[in-house]
DNA sequence: TTTAACATACCATCTGGACGGTACACTTTC
DNA sequence: GAAAGTGTACCGTCCAGATGGTATGTTAAA
C-alpha cells in the first residue's frame, strides 16, 4: 500500500503466505516474491526468518492493543469497559486485517519466545477484565467464548455463520452491561 | 505403552515432538528417535509424513469422539446432555493426554485437509448442541469458551489458573442446566 | 560521495523418502 | 517334518531438492 513503510507491506506479504500457503511455505523466497522484492531485500529489512516472524506478531500486539484501549477509554459507561471493549474489537474490527492473525500461527511454528508480545497483551487485558465492574467468572467466560470465535476460525476447525456470530455477538454485549 | 500397537506409541511419540520442540522440528528423524525405531521403521508403518500427521488427527479424533458420545448417552438428564458431555470431557477428560491436541497444530501446517476428521466432528457437534433443548446461542457461546480455554492453551497464549477455571467450568455447567 | 535500499550469486545444511537388506515367524509343499 | 516360500517388521544409507543466510554487487536519493 502506502510507499511509507515497505516493512509493513513484507509483514501483510508474509502473512498472506501463510494464510494461503500454510506455515511451511513461508520462506523467505515466497514471502519476498510476494512483497515484490529479492530476498536480499527481504533480509535487509528483517535480517532473519525470527525477526520477521517477530515483526509480525509485534505489529499485531501493538494494532489490537492500540484498537482497545482506544475502544474503552471512549465509552462513556465505566462498568464493563474493558470487556465490552474486548468483545467489540474482536467481532467487529480485528477481522479486517484478519491476515495478520496468521503472525500467530507462524510465531507458534518458529520459537516460543516470539509469542512474548501477545502473551503480555492477554495478561493485561484479563486484569483489566477482572476488575471491570462485572463478575469476574461471567467476564473471563465472555472473553474465552470471544477468543474461541477468532481461534478456531484461524485454525480453521469452526467457521462460524455470519447470522450466529451476531447474535452471539449481542448476547455477550448484553452479559458484559449486566 | 503395550506391545499390541506401535503406530499409536509412534502417535504419542510424533506429539511429544511437536509439543517440546515445535512443529518444524517435527522431522521423521526424531518421530523415530523418540519411539525408539529408525527412520526405515517409522516408514513403513506411516509411509509418509503427511499419513503420520493423518494418523494423528484421526486418532485424535477417535478418542474424543467416543468420550463425548458415551458421557452423552449416560447422562439421565435429557435436556443440555451434549453441552455438558462437550464441557466435561474438554475440561476433565481430554487433558489427560493433552499431548494429542498437537496433532492439530501439525495437520494445520502440514496440510488442510488433514484437518477434515476434526471439522467432521466440530459440524456434528455444533448441530447436536444447538438441538439440545436449551437457547442454542447460550448453547454455542458456552461451547465457544470451553474452546476459548483450550486452544489458547495449545497455542500458549493464555493458561487461565486452576481455581479460575474451575469457577468457569461450574458456571458454564450451570448455564447448561438452565 | 555517502548511505539506504535493494538485487544476484552462491553455499552449507537439512529433510523427505526411496531403496536394498535383514531377521524372524508362519504357512505351504513335497 | 524338513525345505521352500511368504509376509511382517524393521534397519541404515543415499540423494535430489529446498532453504536460511552470507557475501558481494548495483542504483538512486540526499
Amino acid at each position: 500500500m502506502g510507499k511509507i513503510s515497505r516493512k509493513v507491506d513484507i509483514l501483510h506479504a508474509a502473512s498472506k503466505v501463510v494464510s494461503e500457503k500454510g506455515i511451511f511455505n513461508l520462506t523467505l523466497d515466497a514471502t519476498a516474491k510476494e512483497a515484490g522484492i529479492s530476498k536480499g531485500g527481504l533480509l535487509y529489512h528483517y535480517p532473519s526468518k525470527e525477526a520477521l516472524v517477530q515483526g509480525m506478531v509485534e505489529h499485531l500486539a501493538n494494532n489490537y492493543r492500540e484498537k482497545i484501549s482506544n475502544n474503552a477509554e471512549s465509552d462513556p459507561v465505566d462498568k464493563g469497559k474493558w470487556v465490552r471493549a474486548y468483545v467489540d474489537v474482536t467481532f467487529n474490527q480485528a477481522y479486517q486485517n484478519k491476515d495478520m492473525h496468521y503472525g500467530l500461527l507462524a510465531a507458534k511454528a518458529v520459537s516460543s519466545n516470539s509469542l512474548d508480545p501477545i502473551r503480555e497483551l492477554y495478561s493485561d487485558w484479563q486484569y483489566k477484565i477482572e476488575d471491570d465492574g462485572i463478575d469476574p467468572i461471567k467476564a473471563t467466560i465472555i472473553r474465552l467464548a470471544t477468543d474461541g470465535i477468532w481461534l478456531s476460525e484461524l485454525f480453521d476447525i469452526y467457521h462460524i455463520e455470519k447470522d450466529k456470530k451476531k447474535a452471539v455477538y449481542e448476547k455477550l454485549r448484553e452479559w458484559a452491561n449486566e
